[in-house]
DNA sequence: TTTATAGTTAACCTAATAGTTAAGTAACCA
DNA sequence: TGGTTACTTAACTATTAGGTTAACTATAAA
């Protein structure tokens, strides 16, 4: 996986980075403060930082002692644009739901009672 | 990795499995069809397909001894969902872009041209 | 009834992921 | 100077992912 676009759904099939990226869409936060909500060691947070940063969706700063994150939204712009190319899919089911139930109404009454609930 | 998002992203992190998928965009298609394009064995591609139904991104039909698969795009626009919550960042970070070249363009030359390079 | 086509399953290998603990580095603080 | 806080790196382990070849199943076609 070298590409782009692999690298950063990869980085998002991850709960704990996803939880990370969501804490620093408030504003960007010392690992230490990233690390609280998770029960688990510093290094597995490091880890996953690190996977969010070869995804080049986190950036990291410093001040003093800490090495603060802050969210770099690029990637997730491209991720965005790739699944657009199949937004008519999901709008086509709603149509053919749409149609669906527009025909059900339609023929409302004309056959198969029998099987309707209720 | 037990949700649903996090089976879609890591489905979608392979160039393979999305390959797959905008094949079948434009129609469903046999595994010997989706298989063609690709170096790799029949063992291979069955199991990337495994991992696109197991994400509900793909559905396995059957017609004789073909099982042909079509695309399923819910998953997709639940990610898509999930990614458009951060729209506002990499909107943002234009506006700021947007703001920072009106800057330079506005102050040019009144300060700091000693840090300037060229 | 055999043969070919379409696909899946099993068994195996290698490399990458996700976690651990323990040790190291860097900056501040007393 | 010496301790404390905030990390990072190293070394290890277990599991999962992505590929292989070989063998199996199901349908069609001769």
């Amino acid at each position: 996986m070298n590409d782009r676009l692999s690298d950063t759904f990869a980085a998002l099939a991850d709960p704990t980075r996803r939880a990370i990226l969501a804490r620093l869409a408030s504003g960007e936060a010392p690992v230490t403060e990233l690390a609280k909500p998770f029960d688990m060691s510093m290094p597995a947070i490091s880890k996953h930082l690190k996977v969010l940063e070869r995804a080049g969706l986190v950036a990291r700063g410093r001040d003093a002692q800490y090495r603060p994150r802050r969210l770099e939204a690029g990637p997730l712009k491209e991720a965005a644009e790739w699944l657009g190319t199949y937004r008519r899919f999901w709008e086509e089911s709603f149509e053919r739901l749409d149609e669906y139930l527009h025909e059900l109404q339609t023929k409302e009454g004309k056959h198969d009672r029998s099987k309707r609930k209720k």
